[in-house]
DNA sequence: CCCGGCGTTAATGCAC
DNA sequence: GTGCATTAACGCCGGG
């Protein structure tokens, strides 16, 4: 069976179990949600990847500007690693002491 | 903001006068000027790297959500994949699949 | 506590109640038993691994070598992710694809 | 420009530089040639690939195995990976460790 | 039996 | 264009 049929179906299915029903515009209006529910999905992610792809050449932009007043990208780049990782260190500490404070009976 | 880009213009000098690196010149004031632009920098690029990383979780939701309602993650991917293809190299990377393929004997 | 220990001692239970008794050589004999049959289990699971991996070693190689004469490597993956979905479900992942492709008002 | 299309040609001069030069047997014979290459890679890879995927079943069979002897896998799983680890590269890892450390203390 | 997490492996993007 | 560091995909496992 196909699956692309199987997934109308089940959208169909969490249509009617989840909203208003959908006006019956025809045998293959199911096909027709399904096609405009994954043309959504698809742009919606093309769009955050853009964004996302602008950010990272934000990013390079200021490697570059840096690099240019002189600092060493790659330093630059390790200072930032190890500060995340120290922050990591302390958001799991703080976790730890939360355990700890509960397991207390919130003092 | 005015301060920092004063702050640039003279670090700017002293490398352009001949030094890679900040060094302290007479007093500690460049350093401190240096200290402060690596400090610039660094959260710059933290701002920006958290951004990218929401980005990349709305875009693991949407797949998470996509497969919820029966769309195969992989596939959407693929699909994507495909029209990103599509828009950058449409006579170039498109044709040269085909060609592959034809060049194989498949269809 | 050790869970090696612990499953060590469910190891002798199991070869007391599922097997014949082995001989009788001492106090610690299941012990030593399980410790043979636990070495001989890493061995061979590391032994095939390392067939493995041999295996994709030589897979990259041969990428390498295809990359070397010309052929793009991302779309000769592409080309055989296609011929593996071909293999497997012909009826269903490429229906699939392509009801989701005309969905969506594409070639 | 077609990157199969130069793809053929440079595997052209290479048969050329490194064997016997084939049969003049027409105008599309580079394409030929290409094409019985590229079909040459993909069987070479499929062909690895499913050995590949004969060893993991082998070495899910071990587990299996190992697990209905009262061995629990995953435990079984990071000896190995203990073990690999002590194999490859035991003063490797804990040099690189001290200098992540000495790092953290200095930035 | 499915599915969400995890550990491993491949792919992408970046600097050099 | 190559090596590297990050990021995403895959396969495997245990619990619901």
């Amino acid at each position: 069976m196909s699956e692309a049929l199987y997934e109308v179906s089940e959208y169909e299915d969490r249509a009617v179990k989840g909203r208003e029903a959908p006006a019956p515009v025809g045998h293959n209006s199911g096909v027709t949600i399904a096609a405009d529910r994954l043309r959504s999905i698809i742009e919606r992610v093309e769009r955050l990847d853009e964004e996302r792809k602008a950010l990272s050449a934000d990013i390079r932009d200021i490697f570059t500007e840096a690099k240019s007043s002189g600092f060493v990208p790659k330093v630059v780049r390790q200072l930032i690693a190890l500060r995340k990782i120290d922050k990591n260190d302390r958001e799991e500490q703080e976790e730890l002491l939360d355990v700890y404070r509960q397991a207390l009976g919130e003092g």
